[in-house]
RNA sequence: GCCCGGGUGGUGAAAUAGGUAGACACAAGGGAUUUAAAAUCCCUCGACUUAACGGUCGUGCCGGUUCGAGUCCGGCCCCGGGCACCA
């Protein structure tokens, strides 16, 4: 490897020449060894969408530094890549391009991976896999049988976005205010019958585990805890005049059961079906709210709406009639459809209450005795008054009485409640997983029988953009079960199922006799580090660990959670740049084509486009995307400057949760650096000299021992860095500074050489994760003769870390006045000895008298005067 | 609207457990080297003030706790992520 070594650090010719060594040798392919710690390293499998985009990048550099970073540890290192390759996009372009999605995915995939390649990921690429090939959805739809044998599973009609002129079923993103995407028609709601996993079995489990994440970020656990919303409450059964079947709702706030003035039904509910029947007008208005797309963020911001359905419920305690409305604030997929508005106590209610002029009775005197009715609802407990036989009890008091109450008549039912509702996994698209279920002529289903799986999907079609290939075909469905005509389901999975899982199947991902090799499984698993995004945080996560705990129900593997320790990186931005014509349509410039011009405080003071010459506007630092045209295509960087400058400046921009700006003034600075690495290192070992042994370490002057100590702090902190603390920016900093200090270090003795070839050892040591091909290759050429992809990481040499004399501040008031150098085991008084010795501090205490002094040892000395 | 984050020089950031605010870089300005350029090296670089030493202010805004607050507490403003069919 040394021969590819010139005056000039030069990446493309030592990149492709490691990477091609690392191909050969098969370096990262692992396999199980009992004797050894593991170590599984994952990082989220990108949608082959194209080309790789800096987000990957940035994904698939903070993974393989871990995982290089742990095969340096000494561990067994399982580091996968593959694709999730079904989705929307596909069928998207497959409609825009006339080629059928899986040839458009595969085409991707190929040109992907040799992107990935081309940074030096470490990947065992012998268990690549993609989520759309039948070897691997084959296994889902085997899992999806055995959960509906478990009862698991199960059918029932839900709302989706219809668009009536395409005849198709929408994706929220492709409604865009309130209109199909690409045809323009308003978009309907229409319900349909769709498969269901009962997440909310697991509900529970899925709370008190998080508990156990002790590696995840607390606010990663906070949105799942809050997205599951347990909550204990009533069910309230209210009987309906001249009904046989009660309205149920339920409430968190049996304390308020005496204000309630009206109830609301969806516009789906029965009763205000019923009612419509024979009410033109209420008919109109059901019809007219039924256009409201389904997404959470739409309904809590509409316009509340409603309309009185004529019909009159019961109250339980007072007897009293309270109207019943509809309203198209409350959907029929979200509990009983029903809820009891309480417009005193509750700000939703409150302001439908106001709107239509409803009664609004106060049953809580809330404990801060603040709040006006008139302006908004109390939400806050209290005391309970207007409120019968319950007045004058605490919340909580009258919570427990009228729970017990309704108990005791049979109308209420004290319930443990979730927000989080089952996951419904039908999708009417055809670039998906066939669910395999068969439909009979009695209307019944019945999974398909495991020896005719997988149900295939085929990829030789053409998509017209209307209906998937897999339901316009009259024939696919067409099957047989038990001799009798059947249907197969046209629907296909929700592309999480295939998410959700993935990180099993990499352990045994050539397996062919079942869904996962247990033995293997129970090796590699848990997943010991996770890398993806934060906008996972809530649905892959909590979906990927609820398929665990199925998994492990099945006995396929032994842990309760899959993903022991999380790290979610934060987005990547850069500069846009647009012009507006007079029409206000905005064109957008890529980065790469504009000019800048700074100012003398630094700041952008005119940006050109290289092309024409003329000025063009800066649009700020904003998530890169294809509208905003400021994607910064990897490659070109990696062309330009090579993957270890590109994975550096990554590593160095920002902490890894953090927003990341692209700079490529910074990108620059990233090569400087590593140039001067390069230069130093190679100078260092074109003079082979005699270089003193370690066991000299003891009989360095005071100048080596500064430039030994400073080598030895950098190896502390980079390790806390990057094991403990995941913070690479700071290591990568640490280690600019190390550099600094050696490059003014002397070279003129044995012992000086000494000190500098364990201070450059140390280096490319740590900056081999980062930089591998960089470093491999300057590992060689410092005289080293084993691979350092598996070399042991530096270790401390805690003599070289002691240091006969500290710095202590001085503060007067706890403003800083003065530093004092004492010796390093100095107690209070020698420091404040000394502190008195100062003239600056003498100074601010002139005409004051001391009233307290405070140390902090080796660091800090306050001295309180007035 | 609800849940979760974030806001520090011209810029990206650092300050890990309440203890020196701005490490390390980028940009900018000045200089060295060079026929010239590139590359490289050296110096300056929060604001105001001072001849200088120094002083005062300064971590989105308002208030609090503390000997001491970027860090803790209360209230607000702005930006980002998620909200169940984008992945």
């Amino acid at each position: 490897m040394s021969n590819l070594l010139q005056d000039q650090y030069d990446p493309a010719t030592i990149e492709p020449a490691v990477q091609q060594r690392w191909e050969r040798e098969q370096v990262f392919a692992v396999q199980e060894r009992p004797d050894q710690e593991k170590f599984y390293c994952l990082s989220m499998f990108p949608y082959p969408s194209g080309k790789l985009h800096m987000g990957h990048v940035r994904n698939y550099s903070l993974g393989d530094v871990i995982a290089r970073y742990q095969r340096m540890q000494g561990k067994n290192v399982l580091q996968p890549m593959g694709w999730d390759a079904f989705g929307l996009p596909a069928e998207n372009a497959a409609i825009a391009n006339h080629t059928a999605p899986a040839q458009w995915t595969y085409q991707n995939i190929d040109y992907m991976r040799k992107q990935l390649k081309s940074l030096g990921f470490g990947y065992d690429w012998s268990r690549e896999l993609a989520t759309c090939k039948p070897d691997y959805y084959r296994w889902e739809q085997w899992f999806f049988t055995k959960l509906f044998d478990k009862g698991l599973v199960y059918k029932k009609n839900a709302t989706v976005n219809w668009d009536p002129i395409d005849q198709t079923v929408l994706a929220n993103e492709q409604v865009i205010d309130g209109r199909g995407w690409r045809s323009g028609a308003k978009v309907e709601q229409k319900e349909i019958p769709q498969w269901f996993i009962k997440i909310t079995a697991y509900a529970e489990e899925l709370l008190n585990d998080l508990d156990q994440l002790e590696g995840w970020p607390e606010q990663v656990k906070t949105m799942q805890r809050n997205w599951i919303g347990r909550s204990e409450g009533v069910e309230i059964d209210f009987s309906v005049v001249d009904q046989q079947q009660p309205l149920t709702v339920y409430t968190t706030r049996p304390d308020t059961l005496y204000g309630v003035t009206y109830m609301a039904v969806a516009a789906q509910h029965p009763l205000a079906q019923q009612a419509a029947a024979n009410n033109p007008a209420l008919a109109a208005f059901i019809e007219s709210i039924k256009g409201v797309k389904m997404a959470e963020a739409d309904l809590a911001t509409i316009e509340k709406r409603g309309m009185d359905t004529g019909i009159r419920a019961i109250h339980p305690l007072t007897g009293e009639q309270i109207p019943v409305w509809v309203a198209n604030f409350v959907l029929m997929d979200y509990g009983s459809g029903a809820v009891m508005a309480v417009p005193a106590h509750d700000q939703r209610d409150w302001e439908f209450a106001t709107t239509y002029q409803l009664a609004i009775t106060p049953v809580i005197a809330p404990h801060s005795g603040e709040g006006d009715i008139s302006q908004g609802a109390i939400t806050e407990k209290g005391i309970t008054i207007n409120s019968g036989a319950y007045t004058g009890l605490s919340s909580d008091d009258a919570f427990n009485a009228i729970a017990a109450a309704l108990e005791k008549r049979g109308i209420g039912r004290r319930q443990v409640n979730y927000r989080l509702r089952d996951w419904g996994v039908s999708r009417q698209r055809y670039w998906g997983a066939p669910i395999p279920m068969l439909n009979l002529a009695d209307g019944t289903s019945v999974p398909v029988p495991e020896h005719e799986l997988p149900v295939r999907l085929p990829e030789d079609v053409v998509m017209t953009g209307a209906a998937s290939p897999i339901k316009a075909d009259p024939t696919w469905r067409k099957t047989s079960y038990n001799g009798q005509p059947a249907e197969r389901e046209t629907d296909t999975f929700d592309t999480f199922m295939e998410s959700s899982w993935y990180y099993a199947r990499y352990c045994s991902a050539n397996f062919d006799d079942g869904m996962l090799n247990p033995e293997q499984a129970n090796y590699w698993l848990p997943v010991d580090q996770y890398i993806g995004g934060i906008e996972h945080a809530i649905l892959h996560l909590l979906y990927a660990r609820f398929f665990h705990k199925l998994l492990r129900d099945t006995g396929l593997v032994a842990s309760d959670e899959p993903f022991k320790r999380l790290l979610t990186q934060g987005m990547v931005l850069a500069d846009s740049y647009f012009r507006e014509d007079a029409n206000g349509a905005m064109t957008w410039y890529s980065p790469l084509d504009v000019d800048i011009q700074r100012d003398s405080q630094g700041r952008i003071a005119q940006a050109i486009l290289r092309s024409d010459g003329q000025p063009v506007q800066h649009g700020g630092m904003t998530k890169m995307s294809k509208s905003k045209n400021n994607g910064i295509d990897p490659q070109v960087m990696i062309d330009k400057y090579g993957a270890d400058t590109v994975r550096l400046f990554m590593m160095f921009a920002a902490p890894p949760e953090a927003t990341l700006e692209w700079s490529d003034s910074g990108v620059e600075g990233a090569q400087r650096f590593l140039r001067r690495v390069y230069r130093l290192a190679y100078d260092f070992s074109q003079h082979p000299q005699h270089t003193e042994q370690s066991q000299h370490w003891s009989q360095l002057s005071a100048e080596q021992a500064d430039v030994r100590r400073a080598v030895h702090r950098t190896i502390a902190k980079v390790s806390d860095d990057f094991g403990r603390r995941q913070q690479f920016n700071t290591a990568i900093a640490a280690i600019m500074e190390l550099l600094n200090t050696l490059q003014k270090a002397p070279l003129d003795s044995p012992l000086d050489r000494a000190i500098m070839q364990e201070a450059l050892d140390a280096i490319v040591l740590m900056l081999a994760p980062i930089t591998p091909h960089l470093s491999e290759v300057l590992w060689q050429q410092l005289g080293h003769h084993n691979d350092i992809i598996s070399a042991p990481w530096p270790q401390v040499d805690n003599a070289a870390l002691v240091e006969s004399s500290i710095t202590v501040v001085v503060q007067v008031n706890g403003k800083l006045r003065g530093k004092v150098v004492v010796a390093a085991d100095a107690d209070q008084a020698t420091v404040a000895a000394a502190a008195m010795a100062d003239d600056s501090i003498t100074r601010h205490l002139d005409g004051l008298t001391i009233r307290k002094q405070i140390y902090v040892a080796g660091k800090l000395f306050n001295i309180v005067a007035n």
